[in-house]
DNA sequence: AAAAAAG
């Protein structure tokens, strides 16, 4: 493992991360910053809580100097307003032991503190696509100087919801420039429209072609369920796993709302986060969650993006994602710097495409998602809770539904916690675990490549394998067929992975 | 089609 020290960062930035106990980097950074450093543009791209965000942020602190004039001279835009806080605190952290000044610049909050630093002469700029335009128009925040650029979350930044307003903004940044764009998921016509904006970009993927779409510390798990009963199988997982950190996502706004509301009635301590709550109250939910004054957090596909929180234990599908890419951002909540965690995934009888379409994509090989039958409540008992299997599902029955559930069960299961869970513990080592709850460690073919980065200016294929390739992207990563890489499968990486942080 | 992002 290699130190920031020895990627030639600058001795106050690595002081600076060595006071937040980062001294090692991870190999998104290992080997992205020595590019970045001398000015090459990058399309960088490395699973969830891998490290990108310093990937790019190092490079643009280092590469600005202490030049002290004031103005704008960087320049990294974001998909959300919760992304632009944290990848602000992210740069003022790397900035704090030098003069450089930072500014977040988002929608939903008073303009004039904004104003006043930009006034003031901040150099950095952290923001989202519409505050940013718009000061721009009012001539309040001045691009012409911004030498580098980065788009985190790229692939999202260049979508069709976004394209428009970062093509605006490329034409207010200064022409020639360093530019760097950040993504988990680049789907190749992303990466060959991306060229537009960049100066013969090189596309890294810090990522081994053998281990798979999805990131290995997660634990995959898919159920299907009726939707008026996934309040209480959510509620039901929470409470039996215990000692969870949640995030819980669902399809609309309106859902997030109702399943705050009814999870919070039932006692747990949630919060939400959806564009239908006002900034402060936005804001005022992640802080808590954040500082682990809220255990459950329940938000839209807002929260679905480069949100790091530390040591989320589940992330939990309300509603089943649309895409891929989606769902392997949402379930990327979990498992970062090198941590474990455990996805699971609801699917409704009319999403069981969707499913089949995220199964294909990231190369899941789970045919069907396991039935809970809901129509018969007793056998939520039995769901098949990965993670402490600290035993059966015990809360006490809340819904009408359960409550029709014979006498004593639920007493039955919540002293059961012994004998039962050594059972079902031995039953899932014996490998009779009913069939797809668990997908993730797979049977390890043997060979594994070590790990290889791809760093091929001319390669535009794509990492999470989905979307169309355009003509360069059909070579595979190891010249290998399709079929081999897949089956394959990744192997489970046993804990040892670099920790970051703490 | 929903969500996000200016107000």
């Amino acid at each position: 493992m290699t130190t920031f020290a020895e990627l030639g960062v600058d001795q106050d930035i690595v002081e600076a991360l060595a006071t937040k106990g980062i001294v090692d980097s991870f190999p998104i950074q290992e080997q992205t910053i020595p590019l970045g450093l001398p000015g090459q543009d990058i399309i960088g791209q490395a699973k969830t809580g891998t490290g990108k965000t310093f990937g790019f942020g190092i490079p643009v602190v280092q590469r600005l100097g202490l030049d002290p004039a004031p103005g704008v001279k960087a320049l990294i835009v974001v998909p959300t307003r919760e992304l632009a806080v944290q990848v602000y605190e992210d740069m003022d952290m790397l900035t704090s032991n030098r003069s450089t000044s930072v500014v977040a610049i988002y929608g939903g909050k008073a303009y004039e503190g904004q104003i006043d630093q930009l006034k003031a002469g901040a150099q950095i700029v952290v923001g989202t696509p519409g505050r940013l335009i718009d000061l721009n128009n009012q001539r309040l925040l001045d691009l012409s100087g911004a030498t580098e650029v980065v788009l985190d979350e790229a692939d999202k930044m260049l979508d069709l919801g976004f394209l428009a307003d970062i093509e605006k903004i490329f034409t207010k940044v200064a022409p020639v420039r360093h530019t760097q764009l950040f993504s988990a998921t680049m789907p190749g016509p992303i990466v060959a429209l991306a060229r537009r904006f960049m100066t013969n970009p090189i596309h890294i993927r810090a990522t081994d072609p053998d281990e798979g779409l999805t990131q290995a510390n997660i634990k995959h798990l898919v159920y299907r369920a009726h939707s008026l009963d996934k309040d209480e199988i959510i509620a039901r997982i929470l409470q039996a796993e215990g000692g969870t950190k949640a995030v819980i996502f669902t399809r609309t706004k309106r859902a997030a709302q109702k399943l705050v509301d009814e999870l919070n009635d039932r006692g747990f301590n949630a919060g939400s986060v959806h564009g239908d709550m006002s900034q402060e109250a936005r804001e005022r939910s992640m802080a808590a969650f954040k500082a682990g004054k809220k255990d459950v957090l329940i938000a839209t596909d807002v929260a679905a993006r480069g949100i790091d929180v530390d040591d989320v234990t589940h992330v939990i599908n309300h509603t089943i994602p649309d895409d891929e890419k989606t769902y392997l951002h949402r379930a990327g909540r979990t498992g970062r710097a090198g941590k474990t965690g455990i996805a699971v995934t609801f699917v409704d009888w009319d999403d069981l495409h969707k499913w089949a379409l995220i199964n294909r994509a990231l190369e899941f090989g789970q045919p069907e998602p396991v039935e809970t039958y809901s129509s018969s409540p007793h056998l939520y008992e039995d769901l098949d809770i990965p993670a402490g299997t600290k035993g059966r599902i015990a809360t006490a029955p809340k819904t009408q539904s359960v409550r029709t559930q014979k006498p004593g069960r639920a007493a039955d299961a919540a002293a059961d916690t012994g004998e039962d869970g050594s059972r079902r513990r031995r039953r899932r080592r014996s490998g009779t675990t009913p069939v797809g709850s668990t997908f993730t460690e797979g049977v390890d073919a043997g060979a594994s490549a070590p790990a290889s980065t791809e760093a091929r200016a001319s390669d535009a294929s794509d990492q999470d394998g989905a979307g169309t390739h355009d003509g360069a992207g059909k070579e595979h990563h190891d010249g290998k067929p399709a079929v081999a890489r897949r089956r394959r499968r990744r192997r489970h990486s046993g804990g040892n992975a670099p920790v970051q942080g703490a």
